[in-house]
DNA sequence: CTGCATCCTTTTCGATACTG
DNA sequence: CAGTATCGAAAAGGATGCAG
């Protein structure tokens, strides 16, 4: 018989990894902010995020929605218009990054800094000057 | 003259973006979880987050170093011995994870009902069926 | 306007081999 | 044990064209 490793919180199989992509995508959480203000147009929302494209977009929507996030509503009209608003999950979820939000404001120098200050030390300039 | 779109915080170059990419990856809220219980040997992390790659494991290590997240201890000793440990700024980011880790906790079940959901409705074996 | 499909480039990541 | 370098596979991402 096979002897498991000890069960870890940090298991392959652990919900947090896909919440984590799902969150962790390079555009879901700025999606999620901008959400919070309200219901939005996609081309609104594609205009604010800066660099994001149609595809992503889209992609990160569709994402969002399927996790029961984000509301996609269409109204049959011509020309065509989709918003897309929190859902409660969504809201519940959007309230946690506000302190997350708040730490970058808050700490965003400090980490600069230190991003600086590493560059420097491995930098090979540096090593005939370290007195 | 040319008329700028009006400035958003959701700029190209906000800061929150390089910080999202910083904690967005794939692992650094995970070894960032780990280290809140106290300083790790780099095998042991290794064991710990199941999955990761030992290239991905020192890149993300040197990544949240550089920011000033995580401190890199090496011991001269033979075999080495190296230990991460976060960071008073990594302590404050590591306390903004907790709410977060309750929220998967607390609406996973939800998130996978919702995908679940979603996918049955995105399924072309459903659409004979919808009565 | 919104969204999907396609092509193609860039980036990411894992496996392996090797150094200290 | 810890870390780096290299290679190739895989995935992500952008641009474009087309459909509703």
């Amino acid at each position: 018989m096979i002897k498991a490793d000890k069960p870890q919180p940090f298991s392959a199989n652990c919900p947090s990894r896909e919440i984590l992509e799902l969150i962790g995508g390079k555009w879901s959480l700025l999606i999620l902010c901008l959400l919070k203000a309200g219901p939005q147009r996609t081309g609104s929302i594609m205009r604010s995020v800066q660099g994001i494209s149609q595809k992503m977009l889209t992609q990160t929507l569709r994402d969002l929605e399927r996790s029961g996030i984000v509301t996609r509503k269409s109204y049959s009209e011509v020309p065509p218009r989709v918003e897309y608003s929190l859902t409660p999950l969504g809201e519940t979820l959007s309230v946690l990054v506000l302190p997350f939000e708040q730490w970058v404001v808050d700490n965003y120098e400090q980490v600069i800094v230190a991003q600086a200050r590493f560059d420097a030390l491995h930098t090979e300039d540096s090593k005939n000057q370290d007195a």
